[in-house]
DNA sequence: ATCAAATTAATTGTCCGCAATTAAATTGAC
DNA sequence: GTCAATTTAATTGCGGACAATTAATTTGAT
C-alpha cells in the first residue's frame, strides 16, 4: 500500500495566494497609515467614492462582505469621520452609507498615496495583466466548483 | 485643478488576490469538512507531515505566522488530538510540536480528499504554472518593498 | 386587510492575523 | 560566575471574515 505523495506548501497556489494576500495587506496597511485606514477599510472607500450612496447590502455585494463583516467596520469608518448610517425612509430596513465632506476631500490624498506606492513596486503591465488573468480564471473556477457544492 | 482618476477596485490586483483568496478559504473548508480542519489549520498540518518535529518558531518560518498566530491555532489542533506540545528538555523556551499517531494515519485519507477536490477544479497545468509564476513575481517584488520601508 | 414568506441589518460566537508587550530561559562578554 | 542582551512563546488587544441566529420591516398572495 504505497503513501499518498507529499503534498508540499510551497507548491501549492492557495497558500501562494494566501501569503501574497498577507504582504498585500501589509502593504496596503503601511501605505494607508498616514489616512489610518485599513485595507478593508479602503476597499470599503474606494467603492463608495465610486457608487455612494449606496445600502450595506450593496457594498456588501461589490466587496463580497456580508453584515457581520460590514456592520463593524462601517461603525469604525463612522466614529473615525469618513462616511455617515442612517435609515432608509422608504425602506427602514436598509442603512444608507454616505460619504461625509472630509472623506471627499480626501479621497485625491488617498489615490495618490496609493498609486505611487504601488508604482514603486514596479509590475510591468505585462506583469500585471498576466496577473490579472490568472486570478480572474481562478475565480471563475472557484465560483463554479463553490456554486455546484451547495 | 483635474480630480485625480477614480482607482477602480475590480482592476485592483490586492482586490483579484484578496477575493480569490477568501474562495480559496471556503474551498478548502468544505473540502477539509470531514476532517474538522480550517484552512490555516490545514497548512500547519502539511507542513509538520513534512518536517514535524518542529519548534513553534519553525513552523512560523515555514507559514509566516507569528506565535500570535501559532499559539491559539496549535491549541486547537491539540485539543483535536492532532498534535502534541512540549518544551524542549535542551532549551526550556522553545516548544515541541509533533504528530499524534492519529495524525499520521490520517494523512494519506486528507490528500486524497484534498487533491480531489482540487483535480475537480479543473486547472490546467499551464494556468497552474501561469498562477505560480505571477504570484512568486508579486512576493519578490513586495518583500523587495516591504524590507526597502522598514 | 391579513398573514406567511422574503428581505435587510444586526448580533453572537469562533477562528485568524498581527502588533505590542510580557515572562522565562539561554547565551556570551567580561 | 555574573549580568545584560537575546531568544522564544505566550498574552493582550484590535480588526477582520463568516456561519448562524435574531429582529424588524416589507412584500405579495389570498
Amino acid at each position: 500500500m504505497p503513501k499518498t505523495k507529499q503534498i508540499h506548501l510551497d507548491e501549492q497556489l492557495c497558500f501562494q495566494v494566501y501569503t501574497v494576500n498577507k504582504k498585500f495587506n501589509h502593504f496596503y496597511q503601511q501605505a494607508l497609515k498616514p489616512f489610518d485606514l485599513t485595507y478593508p477599510q479602503y476597499i470599503a472607500m474606494l467603492t463608495l467614492w465610486q457608487y455612494a450612496p449606496l445600502s450595506v447590502k450593496q457594498l456588501g455585494e461589490y466587496l463580497h462582505l456580508d453584515s457581520g463583516t460590514l456592520t463593524p467596520l462601517l461603525k469604525r469608518l463612522e466614529s473615525h469621520g469618513w462616511i455617515t448610517r442612517s435609515r432608509s425612509e422608504s425602506d427602514e430596513r436598509t442603512v444608507i452609507i454616505e460619504l461625509t465632506e472630509d472623506a471627499q476631500n480626501k479621497r485625491d490624498d488617498v489615490f495618490d498615496r496609493v498609486n505611487n506606492c504601488f508604482d514603486i513596486l514596479g509590475l510591468t503591465p505585462e506583469e500585471k495583466a498576466a496577473c490579472s488573468q490568472t486570478m480572474s480564471t481562478i475565480e471563475t473556477k472557484l465560483d463554479d466548483y463553490n456554486e455546484s457544492h451547495i
